[in-house]
Parts: structure tokens; C-alpha cells; sequence
DNA sequence: GTGAAAGCGCTAACAC
DNA sequence: GTGTTAGCGCTTTCAC
């Protein structure tokens, strides 16, 4: 239960004020090479340590972020998230990771709790719909990740969607399968880029059942949705001959739906081809393990902790920073 | 670029004082109703919001509680800190998710960073030894999960690994096989009861052969640990007749190794038959689906949450409360 | 029922 | 090179 020792404290111990220590803490001003010695050997053996609610109160900035992410349960996002932190924990930023479901009450709560907090900036990845920094009351800097921020101030950080959606079409395509896509119900600039791409890579050969919109309220994993899938690819069987090709939305989704396939009996990549999105850590534990379009999560990682420490400590917001990063395909099992 | 409005603003504006108007934000101390009224009024008008930085600078305590997890990008651990999150989350806490990556020097500095942050509670999950909690200086409650306090008034909370080891090996030798214990090298709590629980219950049986480590420096998933579970099991397929009996410590690591076991043409559960821990979100994308031991994630962070939101709110230590939560077998297709 | 004032722990201007 | 002082935004005695 003891109390926790301050810079008074330690000023006093060693005998000089409260000042001199901050500057010796912080090494900035002037002071002997001597008051330097006294000062810190009290901090160590004092084992003190600088209350960041006091100093982020004094100096208006917190060290701090906060990331909203949409789903942690999805190995795409939390790679990404772990990454990201990583970045940020080596340049002494600490982090605030917020999953919002992808529920947009709960996102706006979020956004104010973490503005209450006097985050220093904002990592928002994902999600439903653009992403609108005007619920923020001040302006603190902003990062989006596969998400167009609709204030043109914010920075976009994007994987190369509608690319990734051409290659997998075209590798659809040229497995000679009539390639369908499979994506959960919503919108967002990412799926709206890769419905893009696929429309315009398959053109003629676009039908309207080339894309199945999957319910979002049946959770990634759950047997609900296997079902959901189950049904989905029993119907289009039906009407398609085999080997359907797939473009799945995400790799989650991919893998959801090859259980789903396996449950049907069908063979993949023999009556079924189907290419993910992501390249998340799940991809390569599906059986057969899953092709995929792999995102450089390394990269978005690194652009989006580098412009947003570059934001916050230029005091200024995210320039309209717009990053493009390439995507490829990562050729496994399912085609 | 607008400066945040503050308490004093709001009561100019109102034409009252800071602290009626904190008396009304807190609900607490005497004021008019209709004061509340006008007051209200203006802070909603101007979308006002405490800072929450002075405010826990000086009621010393910040709302905020801390989570050390080992590996976010492990499904079940992610799935778990998803829960506790929420469950802080609807109780007002916010919560600085830190990923420590099972690397003790990086955990040890989390710790002060969050200490530094003041935050009102810990949350520490699993990882490679006992915690310690004397590297804080302040008292802050910690509730550990899965990993047992080397601090007596730490609250420990677990699923029965004893139990569970138990379970899987009797699973193992009721399907006629010799079982055999793979774990990722290391000590910890969890991994020294499902070792015991395994030693008793193969008793007689135990050979020298019976429990393989894995180098913790391969991580999950990568190539290299594929390497080298591939190796492992060619090994013990020289050794053994088969069925071979695989208990994984994790079903990261099962997940892992039935992929390695395809790599070798070894049919599962003809050749091999493997069972896991944890009943991780992943374990239902193994092929064929992992049959497992299942750990109650909802009840540990509910568990969790409840001990560290009393311990924090009658500001003592976590009555040394220990919580141990059963386990089931999930039967799927490895056995 | 309300206001004035002190103080949480820190840093930065200003003095000397 | 160092100390004094003020103030970040909030809550909470203590007056009245």
C-alpha cells in the first residue's frame, strides 16, 4: 500500500528542487554533471517512475493511441493489430486496442473514451462504412487502414484491393471455372474495390448470381454460418458446372467455407477452386492448405505507425496521405 | 484545431461554478434541479467531455486496467482477451491490451509502462513462468490467468490442467495407442499440472520417450516449427507402433502438427490420433477438426473481470481468491 | 445549494 | 546551473 514516490520526492532526497530533477529526467535544460549522478542514483534506488497521467496533463499529450479494430478474433486483424502495437511500443507509444465488433455504436464509444483518454493519435482499420473523424472533438491525427476516411485530412493506408481482386479472378479464370463471389453482407471501401476488380476482370461473364452476399449477423466460425455457406454452394451447384471457383472475401471466410464444402462432399480443388484475401495465419491451416492473395501486413504495419508518430509529432494532421501497397497471389492448395 | 473545452468553460457558460459542474457530471454532492437542467444543457450543446487524464490524476485512479497476454496472435488467446475486454468494456473500464510475446524483458517493461499509467488493475495471462508482481511499486490488484502469483494475495484463476491432461491421455489409451506428450519447451503453471496429470495417468506406461519439447524459439505456424514437428514424428514413428497418441499442449501446436503429419502421408486418426488443448477457434479449421479439451473462455473472463473490478473497487488485493474451471473433452475428428 | 481554494504530479517560463 | 512559480483539468473540503 505504499504510496508512490514523486518527483518532490525525489527533489527533496537529493537536495535539490523538483525542477532539476524533470530536466534531469527528461535531459533537457541545464545541470552539472554532478546534480545528474546525485539525482539519478536516488531514482534508481527509489525506483521511480514519472506519473504520465500528471505529465500528459501538463504537457497535453498522453503517449499514447488507440487502434480500432473489428474483429481480434479474425488472425488477419490481430497480426496486424500485433504488429502495429509492436511498432509503437519500440518508439514508447503505448496502445489501446479497442475491438468493435464491427458494431458502430459501439465504435463511436469507443472513440470517445479514447478522446477522453487524450490519445495522441488514432489507428482505425476496417470496418463497415467510411469512417468519419467528426464525432472527435479535437483534432487528433488519424490513420486508416482499408478504410477511406471521409475526412480528406485523415491518411489511408490500403492494401491494393482492386488489384488483388483481378489476379484472383483472372487465376479464377484461368482454372477454367466460372468464378463466383463470396462476401459477407456490407459495405466498406476495401469490398467495394474488390467487387470492382471482379466485375471488371470478368465483364461479360458477370451474371447475377456471380455474387452471394452472406448474412454478417451469423458469426466466422459458428455453425450458423457453415450452414449459411452449405446452402449457398448446394444452390449454386445446382446451377453451375463443376468446378465452381470461388473468390472468398476474406481467408476467414474461405475457410468457413471449405468445411462447408467438405460437409457436401465436394473435392477441392477438384469439383471446387476457391482463392481467400489476406493471407491471414489461418490459410495455411486449412486443408488443403488455402490460395490466397496475400497483404503485406508488415508493410501497412510500418506505413500507418510512420505516419501517424510522423503526425503527431509535426503537430499537424495526417497530410491526406493516401499509401497503396502491392498484393500478390500465394499459390497453396485450393486451385 | 479547436482546444478542448473544459469544466471551466462549461461553467462560464452556465454561469456557475467548476464544481457544481463536476458535482453534476458525478452525480454526487447537492445541486437544483434545475441547475442540473442548465448544466446539462450546456455540456451536451458543446459535446463536452472530462478529461480523463486530470481526473485520474487526482482521484488517483485512471479506470483503466492493463492486460498482459503472451501471444495475440494465438486464437485462443485472442478469443479470451476479446472477451475480458468486453466485459470491462460494459463496465466502463477501458484497457490497454499488451503483447508481451512470451518475452519476459518486454513483459517487465509493460508492467512499468502500465504502473507509470496508473492503472487500477492487472490482468495477467499464462506465459513462460510464475508471475511476479513485485516488480510494481504500487499496490495495484492483479488477477493471473492460468499462471500462478508467486505474490499470495495475487487471485489466481485457471482451468483445471490436471484434469484435462487427465481426460486426453485416458481418451488416448482407451483408443489404443501409446500416448505421447508434445509441448513447446518452458515452464509454466498450466503446462507443469497437464504434465502431471499425464505422468499419473500413463503411470507404468511412461517411458523416457513420452514427453517431447519443442524449441520455443520456432514460432507457431512458421516453417521451421514444422520442421521440426515433421522430424519429431518421424522419429517416434521408428519408435512406435502405430496408432501413434499424440497429446499436444496446445491446439496451435496440434494444429501445427497434423499439418506436419500430412507432410508425411500419415493418415489421422488411422495412423495417427491427436488430441489438443484449449477448444482455440482454430481447432475447428484443422482437418480433419481437432478433437480437443475444452477451456471455458467465457467463464475465466468473466471469473477475471468480477475479481479485479471488486478488488479495485474496495481498493484491496485479490483476496488470494483461486477459481479453477472445469474442462471437457470435445470429441471431433483426431481421435 | 453553491463557490473559493487547494492540490493531484508534472513541466516550462522566468528569475537569479 | 538551479530554484520559484504557475498551471494543465479535475474533485473535494470548507465556508457561507
Amino acid at each position: 500500500m505504499t504510496k508512490k514516490i514523486s518527483i518532490k520526492d525525489i527533489a527533496a532526497i537529493s537536495g535539490v528542487s523538483p525542477a532539476t530533477v524533470s530536466r534531469v529526467i527528461n535531459n533537457n535544460g541545464r545541470f552539472s554533471e554532478q546534480t545528474r549522478q546525485k539525482v539519478t542514483k536516488v531514482i534508481e534506488k527509489y525506483n521511480y517512475q514519472t506519473n504520465t497521467l500528471a505529465k500528459g496533463l501538463r504537457m497535453q499529450k498522453s503517449n499514447t493511441i488507440g487502434i480500432i479494430v473489428p474483429d481480434l478474433a479474425n488472425t488477419f486483424f490481430s497480426a496486424l493489430v500485433e504488429k502495429i502495437e509492436n511498432q509503437f511500443f519500440s518508439k514508447n507509444y503505448s496502445t489501446i486496442i479497442c475491438d468493435s465488433k464491427r458494431n458502430i455504436t459501439k465504435e463511436i464509444a469507443y472513440i470517445q473514451m479514447l478522446e477522453a483518454k487524450s490519445v495522441d493519435g488514432l489507428i482505425v482499420i476496417s470496418g463497415q462504412k467510411m469512417f468519419d473523424s467528426s464525432t472527435l472533438n479535437r483534432a487528433v491525427p488519424v490513420v486508416c487502414i482499408d478504410r477511406k476516411p471521409s475526412n480528406k485530412t485523415d491518411a489511408f493506408i490500403s492494401s491494393n484491393h482492386y488489384q488483388g481482386a483481378v489476379i484472383a479472378t483472372q487465376a479464377l479464370l484461368e482454372a477454367k471455372t466460372q468464378p463466383v463471389l463470396f462476401k459477407v453482407h456490407g459495405q466498406s471501401s476495401s469490398i467495394n474495390d474488390r467487387i470492382q476488380g471482379f466485375k471488371d476482370t470478368l465483364q461479360q461473364n458477370l451474371t447475377t448470381d456471380s455474387i452471394i452476399d452472406i448474412s454478417a449477423t451469423n458469426q466466422a466460425g459458428s455453425n450458423e454460418r457453415r450452414l449459411e455457406l452449405r446452402t449457398q454452394l448446394r444452390n449454386l451447384m445446382g446451377k453451375q458446372t463443376l468446378p465452381l471457383g470461388i473468390f472468398a472475401y476474406s481467408d476467414t471466410l474461405a475457410a468457413d467455407l471449405i468445411t462447408a464444402a467438405r460437409d457436401l462432399n465436394l473435392s477441392i480443388p477438384g469439383d471446387l477452386k476457391i482463392i481467400g484475401f489476406d493471407d491471414a495465419p489461418i490459410a495455411k491451416y486449412c486443408y488443403p492448405e488455402l490460395t490466397t492473395i496475400h497483404q503485406d501486413t508488415s508493410k501497412i504495419a510500418l506505413a500507418a505507425s510512420q505516419q501517424l508518430i510522423d503526425a503527431m509529432q509535426n503537430n499537424r494532421q495526417t497530410a491526406a496521405n493516401n499509401t497503396i501497397i502491392n498484393v500478390h497471389l500465394v499459390k497453396r492448395g485450393t486451385v
